[in-house]
DNA sequence: ATGAAAGCGCTAACAA
DNA sequence: TTGTTAGCGCTTTCAT
């Protein structure tokens, strides 16, 4: 017991071979014979041997791990994507290695030094909400780290080794609104995060251009800028009802403002969708589950997460036929229709 | 550009000082003159310098990495955990690499290999539902790596540096049943998953246990084997509500299989709480949201994490001081009294 | 207060 | 087919 674990030389002095021929033969190296292979295997799991990838990576240089930097692994959102990176990173046989900003710059730069420090062969992130200086991410690209960003991402920066991978939050809104509008609903109100923020900012131009596009008002009072929270939901929609002219529809940024928005409904006696048809975005669990069960816009997480994982492979592995790809990849939101917006009937559904 | 990274070798050379004085001043030690170590920042955040934890960790044979091993990160529990894990370990200059078993053992056995490998200087485990086979951390305690387990854990297992974080299940369960009987119910069914899982076998016991300290019939069929799905709770209703004496309350062991039952019932027009009375076990985020509102119970995933990778930093760094501690630790659960099970209004509530 | 030298475990020229 | 040697970047005795 508590014998240390055994090395590549242990194993060479108990064979009388070379540590050289025993790391060839433990990778099947061709040259190598078959016997030789067989006597070390052998031993190898009879001693229980575990190569020691330190040192495997600070000789090759190449560590076999990503590092992942996200606001948290919390909600529903953020998990599904790690889930997505996690899978598809071991399928090529990288660990991964997680962070989070906590939706703080300072920390977000800590930790992207942390995984520098870690040499990982490249980073997956998605910003923190109140990040405004983005030198950490030079940092990243000075030092030739791949670099794949994620439904937050920085939206100046560019290079051979910098990639984004999105949905189209823009073609998302603009997919509810439409369906609002096909409705009935006239007076579409919108519930937003910080615009500085790619996200909100691309959902908010979607609502804008979609109710321009259905001749429908898009005044400035509409757009509600509320927490992205339960309560930020219950406030927005408070503030909706005490002005004079009521929406007939809201479409709110995030899901979970959307089910404040119905609690508030609820007491106050207004019916969901006929009075007021409701909308959220992201497909969050909980969207399914409610009384009436609310439309929302699904994000495909994990595909993103496993999308973003291939981008960055493809910068690590750096693979000279293809020619610089644009590096930024747009996926295809799914609007999912759903009680709290449907006022009539779909064609032939009952 | 693309210049390589800096290494102690190369500020050594560009001070005139060896690599030893560049080390000793980089972490603070104390016999190098105040003088010299201001040089060597200096020169060190110029070329922006990064240590290479891998040769670090190889030399000191501490990588200062944590594995954590879950069935899988979605959900609302494990994302939750892990985030707790996260936090903690960051706190103490860890970093954590996350595998996740897809709840399938020939993927745990290999993750645990892929850990140790890693150089992780120990483990956190939540064990898949399909494992039975238990040598894979056999192999872990061989080489003295310090592990732990969390919620689902392995039972036979002890030894010195193996330990385990769960909430009392069965404490929860019991004040879940207990609640139901205090509001009247006297028929009270129980969704279970498979009961080789200390989960899932604590809270039924707990349930049992808590009908017969009231009184209450524990005949075998109210308890429903299903799937712990939304499907699995909506097959499990309709089996109970084909049988010839209908429960007046069900206890479901996961949440989501609650909200099945739920729909289940509202479609057959059987009002909830007063002809059946509902509850579930985890406390997801949508157990809030439903209308009515499920009664649940928390679990403290946040805390589980945390107190796990406490454990776990005290065997790694062994601490001596300390008497070998039952590495045991019970969390308290917390019932949550929602919409679903609330036939008389609180004293005072209203 | 600083330097020289060795070595963590592994791999990859180069030799034989 | 196998062995020799050197070195990835860092830390740590031991020496000065």
């Amino acid at each position: 017991m508590a014998t240390r674990r055994a090395s590549i030389t242990d194993l060479a002095k108990q064979l009388n071979l070379s540590p050289s021929t025993i790391s060839r033969a433990l990778s099947d190296h061709e040259d190598v014979s078959q016997a030789t292979k067989d006597r070390v295997r052998q031993l190898a799991t009879a001693l229980n041997y575990q190569p020691n990838q330190l040192a495997a990576g600070l000789r090759k240089g190449r560590s076999k791990m990503l590092g992942v930097l996200v606001p948290h692994i919390t909600g529903n959102f953020f998990p599904q994507v790690v889930h997505g990176i996690a899978t598809e990173a071991n399928l090529s046989g990288y660990n991964v290695m997680i962070f989070q900003s906590n939706e703080d710059e300072q920390q977000e730069r800590k930790n992207i030094e942390l995984l520098m420090n870690a040499q990982v062969e490249g980073i997956l992130v998605s910003l923190a909400n109140s990040t405004h200086n983005f030198e950490h991410f030079e940092m990243v690209q000075d030092n030739t780290l791949p670099l794949v960003f994620f439904d937050r991402i920085v939206e100046g920066i560019a290079g051979a080794s910098v990639g984004a991978v999105v949905i189209d939050d823009y073609q998302g809104a603009y997919e509810v609104v439409t369906h609002l509008a096909a409705q009935g609903c006239t007076r579409i109100a919108h519930f937003t995060g910080p615009l500085h923020l790619n996200i909100y900012r691309n959902r908010h131009q979607g609502y804008l251009d979609a109710l321009q596009a259905h001749g429908l008002p898009a005044e400035e009072e509409l757009t509600v800028f509320c927490e992205m929270t339960l309560a930020g939901g219950t406030e927005g929609m408070r503030q909706l009802l005490a002005r004079p002219q009521r929406p007939d529809a809201v479409f709110s940024s995030i899901d979970v403002a959307a089910v404040g928005a119905m609690q508030v409904l609820k007491k106050a006696g207004i019916r969901v969708p006929q009075d007021i048809a409701l909308a959220g975005f992201s497909n969050e669990q909980f969207t399914a589950f409610t009384d009436p069960s609310i439309t929302s816009v699904d994000q495909n997480c994990e595909l993103m997460g496993r999308t973003a994982v291939q981008m960055l492979l493809d910068m690590v592995t750096d693979n000279p036929e293809r020619p610089a790809s644009p590096h930024n990849i747009v996926l295809k939101p799914k609007l999912l229709i759903r009680e709290s917006s449907l006022r009539k009937p779909k064609a032939g559904a009952f």
